[in-house]
DNA sequence: CAAATTACCGAAAGCGCTTTCGGGAAGAGG
DNA sequence: CCTCTTCCCGAAAGCGCTTTCGGTAATTTG
């Protein structure tokens, strides 16, 4: 591989002209710049990464932190797919996503700690919960951040319309006849879980129905077996629900799966309407409607809110909000007389 | 957060009496180095990795690359589990796993080039298509490197036991009772689909079952559609299969949306089995029955070889092959009489 | 008590690159 | 022909850290 020294001897030009030859300097000769390059291409030079991030100060690179609540980590169904898009945007322009340890030679250090160590150049971090202290210590620093799926004065964010994508849920299944209409919440310490129980409240007030009690069930953290649990919960009511507004797609799975071991049917008996359209729903039986997240377009508005932090090499705190749509497939029917 | 310069000056000793300090050398007192120490502390200093890696040669970092063949990259629901384990293992060690572009200030180069500029100290290869010309150059090249899913004797790979997983499969569809047994097969190209191929005719052969014209399907490239429409090949034979081994679960999903169109069912009329274990199969209706591989394991075992190799600072080629099981759900019933 | 260890510390070179600044040569202008 | 630009190029400092090697002071040994 060799170095600039390398290229210097060979060429027999100063270790400055070769990297201003490299660098495209203008004040290097074509003919010399030629030269350089061509011996550089003979001898498979590359530049040292570290010791441009040494000298300039700018690493190229991009730090990820996921939520590690759920332990999921990269296997979570949306959010890989908001950081595949992020990656294709980030990469058009020349960065490398580092995901980062919490170890550094067997010394714990926050996430912070080791991005600063990695001097990257920002930061991105897709996470639901606001209460996390390793992520409230990335917002208070002065490193580019953007956060993905949750709000924050602080810094830029990206995250769906979910109060309109509630709205759209419950309006769509008042247009099928249903008035009674319940709904199984994600947690109100997650921005998404709060925005659209809100979302839910606000439709429903909008069209003059009462919540009953007991139609609005908390299930946690957006589990298949969370969402199981609560739906049994609105089973055992005695004023059933005809319709549920459920806040995620895997907790919808587990909504429908309660559902038909009660022998009921979905949509005859009841309507499910999920939310996030992560691919799998469309395999299941029935088809599951869903509020679709565009993760192709989270990804791109993180991106480019993150570029543009880094580019102008100061924090900015834009908030992007994603518009999402419904998506019909079969899990709903109109209201049985 | 400073350099070791201000916490020289700080502290009153030499910058190499920062370092050794801070490095654990033992010829630097203790009462020194607990100043030295304190002083850090209190101004929070943070070696600066690029640094670090300049002077050592080693970057404490891990290149990872994706087989980009269908364009799903982090999306795909098997990698993206080993990944994860991958990730888990290499951590606790104190890497960082970069995933590079391609893209460098906008010149296009190879990962290679790409890992060498970055100056990993390592690569995992998640890749099934051996003919890809990128991974052909990683594995030539001198760097430590594990390749996860492929085949290969110059390097340290990581697979499951395909052939015995195809004969599992077989085997239990033959206890069934199946005797007309199909296979739905990845391409052959890719090692995964080959070897399945293998030992479902291996399998075959052992149970003296022929394997009928047309029973033999490359459906591709793993795909939900590509199954489908491999399962319908079958479906238009006069000599229909009672039971179908297919070669991945997602081609499974696609397998069984055929079987239903056609107004079968499955398990009564026709079983079927599939491969992987992804986690979507468990909410589809059947159940699948598949064979299981241990993501978590092949992770592991991936960052195990590597590791290895980065310490000794030697390429090695050590071949790990990971044992699969049977997953019993509800896809497969016994033959009809 | 002199000599030989041992313990502790620092100067300096080096890792590979960027960038400022100044200087010489060539060309332009009068 | 002389001065002023413009064009090219290189010396040197600096980025933050590691590591070798040598030196002094303290300690041990005989």
């Amino acid at each position: 591989m060799g170095t600039i020294y390398d290229l210097a001897k060979k060429t027999g030009f100063s270790i400055t002209t070769v990297s201003k030859a490299l660098n495209n300097y203008k004040d290097v000769s074509d003919k010399t710049r030629a030269k350089i390059l061509q011996a550089a291409a003979e001898m498979d030079y590359l530049p040292n990464a570290h010791a441009q991030s040494l000298s300039t100060k700018k690493s190229w690179a991009i730090g990820v932190m996921f939520s590690e609540a759920n332990e999921v980590g990269m296997k979570h169904p949306f959010f890989n797919g908001i950081i595949e898009s992020f990656r294709h945007a980030t990469e058009e322009q020349g960065y490398d996503l580092i995901f980062a340890s919490r170890n550094l030679r067997n010394r714990d250090m926050s996430y912070l700690e080791h991005f600063k160590h990695r001097a990257v150049d920002g930061i991105v971090v897709i996470c639901s919960d606001r209460m996390d202290e390793q992520v409230q210590e990335l917002m208070r620093s002065d490193i580019p951040i953007v956060v993905v799926d949750m709000d924050s004065a602080n810094c830029s964010v990206v995250y769906s319309d979910n109060i309109e994508g509630a709205r759209l849920a419950v309006n769509y299944l008042y247009e099928l006849g249903h008035r009674k209409i319940a709904h199984i919440a994600g947690d109100e310490t997650i921005d998404a879980g709060a925005a659209r129980i809100k979302g839910y409240e606000l439709a429903m007030q909008e069209l003059n129905l009462p919540i009953r009690p007991g139609y609005l069930v908390n299930a946690g953290f957006f589990s298949v077996g969370e969402g199981k649990q609560a739906m049994e919960r609105l089973l055992e009511l005695d004023d059933q629900p005809t319709a549920v507004f459920v806040a995620g797609d895997q907790m919808a799975i587990g909504v429908i799966e309660a559902i038909h071991e009660h022998g009921l049917h979905v949509p005859n008996d009841i309507s499910v309407i999920g939310y996030d359209d992560i691919e799998m729903i469309q395999y299941i039986t029935p088809k599951l409607t869903t509020i679709r997240q565009d993760t192709d377009e989270i990804g791109e508005a993180a991106a480019e809110l993150l570029l543009e932090q880094m580019t102008a090499k100061e924090r900015l705190t834009e908030r992007r909000i994603i518009p999402v749509r419904l998506v019909e497939r079969a899990s709903c029917a109109p209201v049985k007389q």
